[in-house]
DNA sequence: GTCTATACGGCGATAGAC
DNA sequence: GTCTATCGCCGTATAGAC
């Protein structure tokens, strides 16, 4: 039991960096093993199958990365200061991390099933409360009227979408890593703008 | 030769199909063969390798899929048709055939150094048109100062996205497919007003 | 052009020694 | 807990008969 706290989160790291890098489907557990600079058997002794590390890994990285983000659209901001921070936090946590889009999308294809089970739902979209907020304020006047469900999906996407394209983005506009970062953070002002935008009256 | 072109559209169909609901690498030459009706050897004979096979269906995806767009993109409408005619078209694009935004997703991730040699991006970014007419009508004052690159992004985002997070969307709101498909629908109307809305002087 | 048969390598997974 | 060795399977690809 010495070494096994060591083994086993190194087996776990080793693993995370490979699917996010090639893919799930195109990371054999040998590349795990040799990446973790440990024996293939050890895989199977901490985690029963390639599937079932995968599932750990999985769970680990939306929880973790999403927690703030929940937070905020639970919190008790108003509803623009509400949407700047969303925004930021995201597109900051998308930064920091920004192959987690594209894997993100790449299981979806791969196993809905699994996804659809999962919490990862709630904890995508647990917006109750955010949805409330954008209809009693449509009631009082001091937005137009918004369906709520549409203006998530636009929010959503306009931050995410991005990061999904961003070898297109890159190529098009021969942008360096730096420069499309430059362009990502462009981004945090100009998408609250045009949500802010398409919520006033007038 | 005399069943040839028969059995090389056999094959193509059949893995076109196997490639966009399971994934390239979850679908293995045999599928193919069964699903094709025909026998293992045939696809080597036809298309060198799987990847190539691959190869050939990812590009007629792509310029088949994009042609109508990219003819509306670089047209002589005004602006405010052009973006209506785009929206409509892409989603009507995408209704009919669901699967190639996660597709399309999952082959970025993939291999992007293929995507970026093929002729793709200029296919989904042949936009010179449609970002000068931004510029000069920003100029003129027509429409606010816009930038060009957000605001195509922050378009095919709102377009696009929504088939990638598909299951996430119809879980979440218990929708059927037809329910589904009619909030898509909505969505051509929605985001064309937010994105004229985010345009207009004032 | 189409089929059968098969080679070959890599995969995930486990048994068993230490 | 960790390693070596190996199993059985399935993947792509090809040789060769028809």
């Amino acid at each position: 039991m010495a070494k096994s706290k060591n083994t086993e989160q190194k087996i776990f790291d080793a693993a995370t960096e490979l699917f996010m890098e090639k893919g799930v489907d195109r990371t054999s557990v040998r590349d795990i093993a040799s990446k973790a600079g440990i024996n293939l058997a050890l895989m199977n002794y901490y985690f029963r199958s390639k599937e079932n590390l995968f599932d750990t890994i999985f769970t680990n990285l939306v929880t973790e990365n999403t927690r703030e983000l929940l937070k905020i659209l639970n919190s008790d901001m108003g509803l623009e200061e509400k949407i700047r921070s969303y925004v930021n936090a995201y597109i900051d946590m998308l930064t920091a991390n920004p192959l987690l889009v594209p894997f993100f999308m790449a299981i979806i294809h791969r196993s809905q099933e699994k996804i659809t089970q999962m919490k990862v739902i709630s904890n995508l979209y647990g917006t109750e409360k955010f949805s409330q907020q954008i209809v009693d304020e449509g009631k009082k006047g001091t937005i137009r009227r918004t369906d709520p469900s549409h203006f998530f999906v636009d929010m959503i996407s306009m931050i995410t979408f991005p990061f999904a394209i961003r070898p297109l983005i890159m190529d098009r506009n021969e942008m360096s890593e730096e420069e499309f970062n430059e362009f990502i953070q462009e981004r945090k002002e100009h998408v609250t703008e045009v949500l802010l935008k398409c919520m006033m009256p007038c």
